[in-house]
DNA sequence: TTAGTTTCTGAATGTCATTTTCAAAATCGC
DNA sequence: GCGATTTTGAAAATGACATTCAGAAACTAA
């Protein structure tokens, strides 16, 4: 079932109604490997659909986190993102915190030992972020040669 | 040398003033293992020094950050919190979200696997941030119980 | 100690992302 | 289409963080 589908159904379930600006939102938000703001989802919306307003991109990318088609992502930079996500392919982020590219990664040995750290402190783990933050490549070069 | 000194070592070096409102917000502020927000300080220091604003704690405790001698955290619930950190033990966090338990845990292994992970995507990494999100085991007890 | 310079303090205000409100519009089952 | 319910979008509210400013306090040199 792929999102678009995940989402109708949660909508028609939770008796919600189906709109022509969810759409919208969707389509937008899924056509872009992007880590969207609110603000920069709803910038880039507004070319093709001026009419949508800033609350509704809001509302709608809440939706898509509740029903479980994105996750809400918080690098620190005062703004909340959020990335189309598939169930099964958990993963992490490295940013570079000069250009703002963000890099996924996963790493199952990491995983692991989360879990036996968990365990050690009895502690039911629901969730967890792990982020690295530094220099890509091309701005460490751009930094080293100034 | 200990976290008092290197704050007024830090104040006098940057032509800094040492007051009485930055001695008693230092002293609460060690004063406890706790994971402070500004807010949660300021109530704190509101009942023996009531005369002291939010302002100054929210502008002390940036600067102990500064001078190295805590860290700010966020945890996403809204509050950046900080804590008072010696140079040489970096540690990440368990965080109960049900009772609000932080618990600080070393995992060397996860920091080498990190280290691979950043070099493999030609990262230089500067920070990290790694926090498990879940319930401990009292409040796991409980809800199991309900 | 004291005068002079600089920094600090605290109340108030500003900022900015997020969240809510509310009246009008749209959706959906019948 | 009708009616009940949800949604929308503009505007306002919220809340954490950050800054302003005038009076107070701390340092510095004599």
């Amino acid at each position: 079932m792929d999102k678009i589908a995940v989402f109708n159904e949660y909508v028609r379930s939770q008796g919600l109604k189906n709109t022509s600006q969810r759409m919208r939102i969707l389509e937008t938000f899924l056509g872009s490997k992007a880590h969207y703001s609110t603000e920069e989802l709803y910038l880039k919306l507004r070319k093709d659909h001026p009419k949508i307003g800033y609350a509704t991109v809001y509302r709608t990318l809440k939706l898509f986190a509740e029903c479980g088609i994105a996750i809400e992502l918080d690098f620190g930079d005062g703004q909340t993102r959020f990335e189309p996500l598939n169930i099964d392919q958990h993963h992490d982020h490295l940013v570079c915190t000069n250009c703002g590219l963000i890099v996924e990664f996963t790493e199952p040995q990491i995983e692991k030992l989360q879990h036996q750290v968990a365990e050690q402190y009895e502690f039911t783990i629901v969730r967890h972020r792990h982020e690295l933050y530094g220099l890509c490549s091309k701005c460490a070069m751009k930094s080293s040669n100034h």
